[in-house]
DNA sequence: GATCGTTTCATACAAACGTTTGAATTGCAA
DNA sequence: TTGCAATTCAAACGTTTGTATGAAACGATC
């Protein structure tokens, strides 16, 4: 048996296991029981169990950004080098929402990965997301030159609240499906994508709405 | 020594402890270091460390559903049994995000428990999480007496979203902090309760925008 | 002050974890 | 075929974990 066929063997069976259980609930054990490979393989092609981690989390990540960049690319292409709000948005949010949500796409393992490590924090991983700052900071640019005039902080907040809706809507599928009793669809990744998009553009569109927060903040600073 | 006494030490440090930490890197051995304790009293006061947590959670949900409800009959009372759409969503969403980045409140560590706990997933909590839901659905009927036109889904979406934004806010401080360069201000909790209410009622009370959002969805069924 | 239930304590236990070891096996080059 | 490096394997190692035990200390009641 070929070493690359168990390395990926590996790398298959712990992204499938972490993408649906808990870093610290998955054990090596668990691993090379799915993949059928010896125990000590994993640290003999990784090292160690966080590195095994951090290879599939940078993985993901690569695949993930090259993704949301080549949707932005699309629309600044289409929009000679300029890209619409709304475009910049839905490059950001839908690559994950599909991952995880369209059953057609059978629910990508590596999505559901990142999502996790989202979550959980290993210390090898912070090296790993302060460069996802950097990615997020090219969204930023986009979303500048599509609204000069907003302000730097109105922009950073609807990329943030964009992705915060997106990832607990992922994260809180089962929630949000017995509180509606199934009305809310979850399975409709366009409908999602456009909800969470039109509520972005609105806040950012909306006349002066940094300063008429600041103000209603001052007015309701009790209570 | 009393045995009160060891019992509320335990929860006060445990509580810290697992508001900084995740359940599984929080020993029974650190909690028992903090609270000046032997390692024997968590079995014999709580009967196991998943108990322990277990009660740490009720407590702390109870204080903020309690404290949730006040403001949503509060804001009902002062309207003759109808609270505006924003009140409610503010009822919602503010206790937690004051908990948790209000500097004046010494970040409670009762808030940041939950937040983890919302993330994190112990067995003996799934029976506790069903009772969000109910909980939830207080304000959802709260919602609909406020927009008896809205469809029950946009309902839905509009607390789900507004609870998202909050909690990944809370959860993503430093991320927003470092990508924005201090440009978005953490520690104010009524800017970021309002600019989260402001969007989640724009997306409420604009026309047809469950319609909009579907049309929208189908037009861009492509990519 | 003796008694008895309650609480504390030091210590031990069994299980599970990531990791290591050294021998066995494989696959390829000479 | 021989030789050698790469890989696989069963087994064990040392920690750390939550939990259990039994004796000691405590505190109220009579």
């Amino acid at each position: 048996m070929s070493s690359d066929h168990t390395r990926h063997a590996i790398l298959t069976a712990a992204e499938r296991l972490c993408a649906d259980n808990s870093f610290g609930d998955v054990t090596l054990r668990d691993i090379v029981a799915a993949a059928n490979v010896n125990l000590a393989a994993i640290n003999y092609h990784f090292g160690s169990k966080d590195a095994l981690l951090a290879e599939i989390y940078i993985a993901s990540s690569i695949a993930l950004n090259r993704e949301r960049l080549a949707a932005l690319k699309a629309a600044e292409d289409a929009g000679q080098g300029r890209a619409r709000p709304d475009e910049v948005l839905r490059a950001l949010i839908e690559p994950l929402l599909r991952g995880c949500l369209d059953p057609d796409r059978q629910r990508s393992a590596s999505s559901r990965f990142m999502i996790r490590a989202s979550t959980e924090s290993i210390p090898t991983f912070r090296r790993i997301k302060n460069k996802e700052v950097d990615h997020l900071r090219r969204f930023a640019e986009a979303m500048k030159r599509a609204l000069p005039g907003r302000a730097d902080a109105d922009i950073y907040w609807s990329l943030h609240l964009a992705l915060a809706m997106a990832h607990q809507t992922i994260n809180d599928v089962e929630r949000l499906t017995k509180l509606s009793d199934g009305a809310c669809d979850l399975a409709d990744v366009d409908g999602i994508t456009e909800r969470i998009v039109s509520m972005s553009v609105m806040a950012l569109t909306a006349n002066a709405s940094s300063e008429r927060a600041a103000a209603k903040s001052a007015s309701t600073r009790r209570k």
